[in-house]
DNA sequence: TAGATTGTTAATCGATTAACAATC
DNA sequence: TAGATTGTTAATCGATTAACAATC
């Protein structure tokens, strides 16, 4: 029977490798898999598979497994990535520019207007078809066009107060990728990429291994 | 008393957040810290601060809290970032460029030595002072140089290719930021940042607020 | 049909949070 | 000293894994 309750965040972080992966099936011209199959090459048990899948309503055919394509569709239906989302980027450096050309965002529907910097040099140029603006005409161009999501890929030293900035002008998602635990009020959503948190596993796994 | 167990994951992943913010304090002037406004600031459950930091080892002073200076060694120390390490970067796109350009990574021990591209626009220049050498070469280099650490930033589908390159040559832990599960052997780890996993918890943010 | 694979219920595991005695 | 803040033990919570009946 179909589940009811909403997917807890751990399998909303899976359901995307599964995605991918179907993608990778279908491209191969495969149009049935089983989850131990899946779990063989994901390396994630068999159970959990079936218990996230069953998240998104979809459900296998005993014996057979699970329909590529109905499941492709299911996950990206499920996951948001049919419905289009203007978003914002602030702080066109390597990372942000990294992000504005970083294709699988296009079809994962969230799609970024436009990019601000303070640096001179990149306002009034574009990158990967994103206009560069002046951090200056952020808040404005937030406003009239109504955004409510935005990345924010600047440093540490400046974070909050483009933060600040961001929640006066109506944006109510940041996805951010600075090191820093933003200050945010209430009704605003912060996911943070702490690249740091990542290199803390790497440089404990070098004393282990090596 | 000092606990002996090893660190879980989600604290070693927290730990970061906590030494940065204690380098803001540092900077502020402050001298002492306690975990009750840790909690405040950083959003995280006090008694889960003093869990974490006391993994590491450290002893706060009832009534007083945490000497600022003494946890910043202490959790340098702890998370490896005072020992330097060698990696090399493979795919020295945008996203690699702002991997090569971060400059949290000099601190934290990890130092790119040496970046690998196919793009013969490239091949021959350098990046944040790091070297861009041609792909066909990593193997070598990473073979003589005994390197073990690598970064992997390239698209989807040609990561296992990439990833299958380095472990011959030796490479035994790999951070990749491709949208793929990689097959390795025993005894390699990889750890993966996967930016669609954090898209899918901003995209379902995005339909609860909006 | 027999058996592979499913979905679900129950058991386990581990992380987070609450309670509280220890201590400067 | 009194009381703020610590470290630790116990309780809770939630996610993962195991067991198994349902089913094509």
């Amino acid at each position: 029977m179909k589940q009811i309750k909403t997917a807890p965040v751990p399998t909303l972080k899976r359901l995307p490798i599964y995605l991918h992966y179907f993608q990778q099936l279908k491209k191969k011209g495969r149009d049935v898999v089983s989850t131990s199959h899946l779990a063989e090459m994901l390396r994630i048990d068999p159970t959990q598979i079936r218990k996230d899948l069953g998240y998104t309503g979809i459900m296998g055919k005993p014996r057979v497994g699970f329909d590529v394509n109905r499941t492709i569709t299911v996950l990206e239906e499920f996951l948001g990535f049919r419905n289009h989302t203007d978003a914002v980027l602030v702080g066109a450096g390597n990372l942000g520019r990294a992000i504005m050309g970083y294709m699988p965002f296009v079809d994962s529907g969230l799609k970024i207007i436009a990019a601000f910097d303070n640096d001179p040099a990149l306002v009034g140029t574009e990158w990967s078809g994103i206009p560069i603006f002046a951090v200056e005409r952020m808040k404005n161009l937030v406003e009239r066009m109504k955004i409510r999501v935005a990345i924010l890929t600047v440093p540490a030293s400046v974070a909050q107060a483009l933060c600040d900035e961001m929640v006066e002008a109506g944006i109510r998602i940041i996805w951010s990728f600075a090191p820093v635990r933003l200050t945010i009020p209430e009704g605003v959503f912060v996911e943070n990429t702490q690249l740091s948190s990542h290199l803390a596993v790497i440089k404990r796994k070098i004393e282990e291994l090596i």
